[in-house]
DNA sequence: GCAACACTGGACCAATCGGTCTAATCCTGT
DNA sequence: ACAGGATTAGACCGATTGGTCCAGTGTTGC
């Protein structure tokens, strides 16, 4: 909302993920960033010099730790992980139906993006980086090891799949549904 | 293998489903699609008139087809919805395995396309066509109606998960080991 | 007040994008 | 053999792509 004292920087990063987001990496034209930041473009390849891919990385850090803090404000007031995995599903079905998020945006940007592997070196850096997430709270709540990380893969591998059919359905319902499947 | 004797049509479908499924709708140029089929860019507008957009539908309907294929040679055979489901999972670690398939097909080609709403359109309707096709099964096989179609769609989310995750790390493992999540 | 630096603004570029168009060629029924 | 539709071949088009460059405008420390 209040756009004005935001960065440069930032605006072009925040701009940048949401529409990397919604039409992937390919999708998304340097002028559409540059248009929805009102940024011109010196500024752009002044705070990213290579250009779009940093960019599209920055973006996906900064998506990353939206979800890191996403996870972590569902597991904190949480008594049993089937708790914090429950509230994690509602809080994303809540976000899907405000924002319409149409992909998990590291997918949108990451698997597609140019020099492949470096950005799927990313990919998978960041997903682990959700999953040993959950993995800290679940066994601060008690669950062994061997335990923790069967089931903070699972939360994962749930919730991916989960937006997937949400999306195609524009339905939050199968977000919701999915603590039935713990 | 054997290229020659195929329709320039059918070329041009195989070889866009294989681009878009790595690349995405929008990372693939024609250009591209045209050099892998070997056919003159005058071909492809004869037979998709509407260009692209034609293309990549009928690119995400024949990979659809072909995922009907796998679900049936699964459950074929099988005495239980938990042995269809398994030899599932496994024929898809393997397919992970020899084509490196970068993304569910479906969702690289519809999810970005132009033209967003006849796109996710076409993205609900094939997805609900794998689950229609696995919740035959699952009833054929002996479960009552609500059970069939909660297995159905949770085998679904599973499969589009930890396809995913097998992506990001590389290793079609995770595909395997969704058997002891059913 | 001024030098040094970070940042902005936008003109400009070659390459590529999806799409159009027409002439040539192939194939098939008669 | 030949007519006529189906198909191929590729030159061509305007628009847009990501990227470069540099002259200008702040802003900061001295």
């Amino acid at each position: 909302m209040t756009d004005k004292p935001l960065p440069t920087k930032d605006r072009l990063v925040r701009a940048a993920a949401n529409l990397f987001r919604t039409r992937g990496y390919h999708g998304v034209g340097l002028a559409d960033v540059l248009a929805a930041a009102q940024a011109p473009k010196g500024s752009l390849y002044h705070h990213f010099p290579n250009g779009k891919s940093d960019l599209a990385l920055a973006a996906a850090t900064w998506a990353s730790d939206e979800m890191l803090r996403l996870i972590a404000a569902s597991f904190d007031g949480a008594d049993t992980f089937r708790d914090g995995a429950t509230t994690l599903c509602y809080k994303l079905a809540k976000l899907f139906d405000i924002t319409g998020w149409d992909t998990c945006p590291i997918a949108n940007i990451l698997f597609e993006g140019p020099d492949n592997d470096s950005f799927r070196a990313h990919a998978e850096h960041t997903y682990d980086g959700w999953i040993a997430e959950v993995l800290d709270h679940a066994e601060r709540l008690g669950l062994d090891d061997e335990e923790a990380r069967r089931k903070a893969e699972h939360l994962f591998i749930l919730i991916q799949g989960g937006w997937m059919l949400a999306r195609a359905r524009r339905n939050s319902d199968v977000l919701r549904d999915l603590r039935s499947k713990l």
